[in-house]
DNA sequence: TGGCAAAATAAACCTAGGTTATAGCGCTAT
DNA sequence: ATAGCGCTATAACCTAGGTTTATTTTGCCA
């Protein structure tokens, strides 16, 4: 490795050829014990602990999230298949926040200890592990200027979009449908606005034929005009990716990766968290 | 360099002993005529641009600001002097914000292509570099949870406070008095207010002897009570540093790198940009 | 010294969304 | 069955803060 690692990261286009190549060697680089089942409500790290590992998602949902004194807390990130957790921890060396499953799902730990054996194996995975922080960073900032100038039926609107878009990315949603494992209150923690507000606007949506929700499972009848109203601009999702973003949901194949159903232990489809 | 570097990126207690000297490296790397007079209100780059250097504020104020279709606009991060700003658009290679000066300073602009050569010479800089993109990550979401889940008083409680903690880390407070070179229109940008808004809880403030402010001194008379109000916890402020935070503010002294007064032109002392 | 433009105040009014309360619905566990 | 719990829905009410419109203050410049 050495100068080809740090010629990678900072150069940042020779990223956009091997991607894929280097999230799968980030995943069979650790052998299958590794890998392990987490239960929904299952916590992966808490604020104030030591942070000396990433979490790779291979199934279910998690989050992270942040416990107010007075009681109400703040989903701050969601997570979904294929995500890498706790990257932005390597620097400062604890955690800041909570990480939750939001359901069941297997998860696969890598102590920080093991990262320079991988960047031998896979140089450019350095550099995808950077690109991964630069994304995330990219999301919250966007999230930022959504929740401060939009209004709450806009919030709501961005964030199926939002889900939509990524679970289409790793083939976990079917036209406009898809699982959407959070409860009002999840929902409510994560916008920003009361439980309340969320069923009265979910109510609206769904009177104006926007959408349609029954138990956990979402359908979205006019992708169209809801993303007009949410003003969802992907382009900030696509800065792994080699494209320029802005192709239209429907032209999209899975690039990022996803575990494959097959090579994971059976219940992947995870079951909702209780409260 | 080569296994050193990455090795100091991922053993994160590396970089607590040296951080100043490698500030100051990445100062004095570059001659000094590639030190940049900036006026307040210049534009350091604006969004959609191709993303191929890094900027450090010297001295001065910026700021990173997102406009709105709709005329309005959203200040996302501010600038202080030791501030290095591009950061998290080294992998993205694009400007998704624009970068705007809000006082007159002086800049030292770093082309990506610059920094391997940065790293030969001390390779403790790459580690730090990513130490700040986290810092800047744990900013961001912090200002996220205290942007949704506060009050408009308490916000603009909580960003004099943070403000205040800034600019005594890099010697530009004394006692609890300091400039801040924004408008009202300008922290109701960056605290999702109304600028009205921002005036009567100045007032009120004011009102309850918190504060003063005449111009563009602000002047902090009642410091616990305020940090009471805005619920201000610095940790988070403090993970470039070896400390464990939570000191009481008085007994800090300025540890991160500003450029002192003597190695820097004149004018440092920057005039409020004009709307 | 006077005039101008940008900021800051102030008052009146209005609405998005919070809060509280109640009720229905679909589980699981006795 | 039925009791109990978690999630959702709907309605009534209330407040923080937005908007609009003046009025005042301030600094700047000729």
């Amino acid at each position: 490795m050495n100068r080809v690692v740090f010629d990678s990261i900072f150069k940042r286009f020779d990223l956009h050829r091997t991607p894929e190549q280097d999230v799968t060697s980030l995943f069979e680089h650790f052998p299958e014990d590794q890998l392990r089942h987490q239960n929904a409500g299952d916590c992966l790290w808490q604020e104030g602990e030591n942070a000396d590992s990433l979490f790779v998602l291979r199934s279910g949902w998690a989050c992270s999230v942040h416990y107010h004194k007075e009681g109400s807390r703040q989903l701050l990130e969601i997570y979904l298949p294929g995500d890498v957790l706790g990257l932005c921890q390597i620097a400062s060396g604890n955690r800041r926040t909570n990480a939750v499953m939001l359901t069941d799902g297997w998860i696969c730990e890598l102590p920080h200890s093991s990262l320079p054996a991988l960047f031998d194996d896979s140089p450019n995975t350095a550099a995808l592990l950077f690109a991964i922080i630069n994304q995330r960073q990219a999301m919250l900032a966007e999230r930022q200027v959504i929740m401060m100038h939009r209004s709450a039926r806009q919030r709501l609107a961005h964030f199926i979009c939002e889900c939509h878009t990524r679970l289409l990315e790793i083939g976990e949603s079917y036209q406009g449908e898809f699982l959407l494992p959070l409860t009002q209150q999840d929902l409510a923690d994560a916008l920003g606005m009361s439980a309340v507000h969320v069923s009265r606007t979910f109510s609206q949506l769904a009177a104006e034929g926007l959408v349609q929700r029954h138990l956990f499972q979402l359908i979205i009848l006019d992708a169209t005009r809801l993303r007009e109203i949410a003003a969802f601009d992907e382009r900030y999702l696509k800065s792994l990716r080699g494209d320029e973003g802005l192709s239209s949901i429907e032209q999209q194949t899975p690039v990022f990766i996803s575990p494959t159903a097959s090579d994971l232990p059976e219940d992947q489809d995870g079951k909702v968290a209780e409260k």
